[in-house]
DNA sequence: TACTAAGTTTCAATATATGAAACCAATAGT
DNA sequence: ACTATTGGTTTCATATATTGAAACTTAGTA
């Protein structure tokens, strides 16, 4: 899922560490960490010492665990306030997000996959959990497609190579050249939907958030269990999803590069 | 003599840039990130390369403007939901904002500081934006406070080594001294006040989370502006906020250190 | 076309990272 | 009480990666 990054370089070797700590999903001890780890005891311990001078890391003094540092929190506290999208766009999805009664999504595009970067209204309890920093193929998902299908013919090519096409589904479409296919109606129509092709179950529909000038800056989505909605009953959701988006797309366009 | 959060090795330099990054607020271009870096061209550019290959750091092909990266987002996520107690205080913190219809805020300490973890029911616009991952000083916030006095003393000395006593505000405490003496107290009373200690004009009351075995696992409190309560207003949310602070404490003691 | 600013690459000198091994500090075993 | 074992830290010669001046390549302007 994750492609490695590959690690070049002193920098990029040490941010794989943090890759392995988050991994374990709990507070490791050094010795843990070597069991799985590429690189010698010393090297290791550097790595760590470093990453926790940098506040990437945070050893609990008692037990000897590292966990993912405090400096991550701050620095993607400010990756989401800058990502203009997100603050802009909240009071809008609080909005539709109580007119329809369903969970929000917010996506932005990076590097060719997407970004959620807020998440409002989620029912069930797992779904809490601060979604937001998640990461999804844009191949297969509702605003992925949403966006991709926005995107500038050239861009579009870039970004198609970086698709892994993997197969999560049976309705995962498996080729650039099916997904474009689907990519020109969708241009047409304005909407997207993701039947299944990301996650077995999980259906939504998703609209392109364009800036005034034409330019993609994001999507939004309503996802639902295919249980609870069908395909043709997230339809319902159509306009309520254009108008968002619109009005996102209008407020964005004053707030983007303010240079 | 600790060294101060200077920049060692390579792995420092090109995280610094990170923070540089995220203190424009906006995307930044090369050439304006080289004009206030003490690095030569051709090592800045490699920076940012690197960052960019690891995602720290993402570059907008069209503008050429660099901001922070997904990979941080993905980090701080994987973060929060490692950070045992934010996940399993949300139903709890949920039940407490509306039983006493105010904002509700949770934090851990990490390294001498407050990091808040999550933050509820914010009402104020610019408050909305997501303050997870904001961080503040341990001794002047009622948060903070909550914590320190509830520490072991032999780690209490340590963490008020880490203090900088600077007085953000007349009623900034402005010693260690001062400071232990309200800690004996707030250790009696099981609450802490913030005074307008940190942010002229803001109040709160803040109980600590203790783990069923004593240890410190985190703070809750309730801040407002005194405009809206004064500190003897603040005491009404006394007991409801005792009480959640206690039923986290217990559900997370369950959940600590699985190991 | 010539000029300038912005971004990228080269390359030798140098600083840094590396990792085997030695070391130290706690337990655990006998 | 001794000895072994595990878990963590430091040393140091060597290999390697980083550095930055300068040359180069665009892209934008007059």
């Amino acid at each position: 899922m994750d492609k490695p990054v590959k690690a070049d370089g002193t920098v990029g070797k040490a941010l794989e560490v943090l890759d392995q700590v988050a991994a374990y999903g709990r507070p490791v001890k050094f010795s843990e960490l070597l069991q799985d780890s590429p690189y010698p005891k010393a090297t290791l311990f550097r790595f760590l010492q470093t990453l926790t001078n940098q506040q990437m890391l945070s050893l609990d003094t008692d037990t000897g665990a590292y966990s993912l540092g405090i400096r991550l929190m701050r620095l993607a506290h400010a990756a989401w306030k800058n990502a203009s999208l997100a603050p802009i766009a909240r009071p809008f999805l609080e909005q539709l997000a109580t007119e329809v009664g369903e969970a929000v999504h917010l996506a932005q595009l990076d590097n060719g996959q997407v970004l959620f970067v807020d998440k409002l209204r989620a029912t069930d309890r797992f779904e809490t959990l601060a979604q937001v920093g998640h990461v999804a193929p844009a191949y297969c998902t509702g605003v992925g497609k949403a966006m991709l299908a926005f995107l500038a013919p050239k861009r579009l090519q870039i970004v198609l190579q970086q698709q892994s096409f993997y197969k999560f589904t049976t309705t995962t479409k498996g080729s650039a050249d099916d997904l474009s296919e689907e990519l020109a109606k969708i241009r047409k129509s304005g909407i997207a939907f993701d039947h299944e092709e990301h996650e077995q179950g999980i259906n939504s529909i998703a609209a392109p958030i364009l800036s005034t000038n034409g330019r993609i800056v994001g999507a939004i989505s309503i996802a639902s269990a295919t249980t609870r909605f069908d395909t043709e009953a997230l339809k319902q959701f159509r306009q309520p999803l254009l108008k968002t988006a619109k009005l996102i797309g209008d407020e964005a366009t004053s707030w983007q590069f303010p240079s």
